[in-house]
DNA sequence: GCATATGCGGACAATTATATCCTGTAATGG
DNA sequence: CCATTACAGGATATAATTGTCCGCATATGC
């Protein structure tokens, strides 16, 4: 469904959200270990979401990234898998056809159009805070 | 959602399936022209197909693919799905977490679950009879 | 049989996705 | 300043996916 860079970006921004709640700053390496995923490669992931505005990072001794309630309030799922995975996911036809739409659409469109629109609606309508919150402050893990 | 192997699977399926409510084969060459999909790629995607007894396949002159209707009635598209990319579409958890099931949700998991559930209905509810069904006969064409 | 059509199947090439390494650079605290 | 910490980011490596090539095997019709 999601590429992995998309998943570790998803749960990237979840422990670090999770861990914002108390104001603290969470590092890359805190960041790698608590979601099970590469530290170098979930960098990446994170500077893209750093560079669209979605997380703060800062660097040198007590740095790390930071998501604050605030801001977790307002980032939908949707916009980490965007900004990561593109809009091919609702977008895309089920079967790959560029040239499928409502007007010319494959023998499969609206089946697949309704299960498209239901996962949009699922991400677009969770926020970062509606996931993290009620996890006990900075104990969400996130391992595979 | 699905992979370019797993499209091509399908789109040539419900060519093939189409062509043989006349009785016909349609040819690897033709398969490939209507869905617009690579020749060599296709043919190793059939290749599976056939060996999961869901195509019947014929060398020499006059040879092709072919699916009965009959056989279109039996064929789910979740077989073909099944037989290409596997069962990570309904099974694998939306944040990639392997341990991650119904006594230990990943926090997004009753959502996930929901869509999911929808996209195997739909794909384990839809035969290629259904879909390829009042297609005016052999004209059907997938291209992108 | 022979020529031809056509799928089979192995080897290989190209592309994309994933993962790692290493140096640079900014922030912090003494 | 200086040492240390930790993100930034380019280069590179590895793996998976996608795509191509070519000779082989098999069926057909003459």
């Amino acid at each position: 469904m999601f590429s992995k860079a998309c998943e570790y970006g998803i749960r990237a921004a979840m422990c670090i959200a999770a861990c914002g709640r108390g104001g603290e700053r969470l590092g890359l390496k805190e960041v790698a270990e608590r979601t099970g995923s590469p530290e170098a490669f979930t960098a990446k992931v994170l500077r893209r979401l750093v560079e669209g505005g979605l997380i703060d990072s800062q660097r040198g001794p007590n740095g790390g990234f930071l998501i604050t309630p605030d801001q977790a309030r307002k980032i939908r799922i949707s916009r980490i898998v965007d900004m990561i995975d593109g809009d091919a996911v609702y977008k895309g036809c089920g079967l790959g056809l560029d040239a499928c739409d409502a007007r010319k659409p494959c023998p499969l469109h609206d089946q697949f159009a309704k299960v498209r629109a239901d996962l949009r609606r699922l991400l677009e309508g969770t926020t970062l805070h509606d996931v993290v919150d009620g996890v006990p402050l900075g104990k969400i893990i996130l391992k595979r």
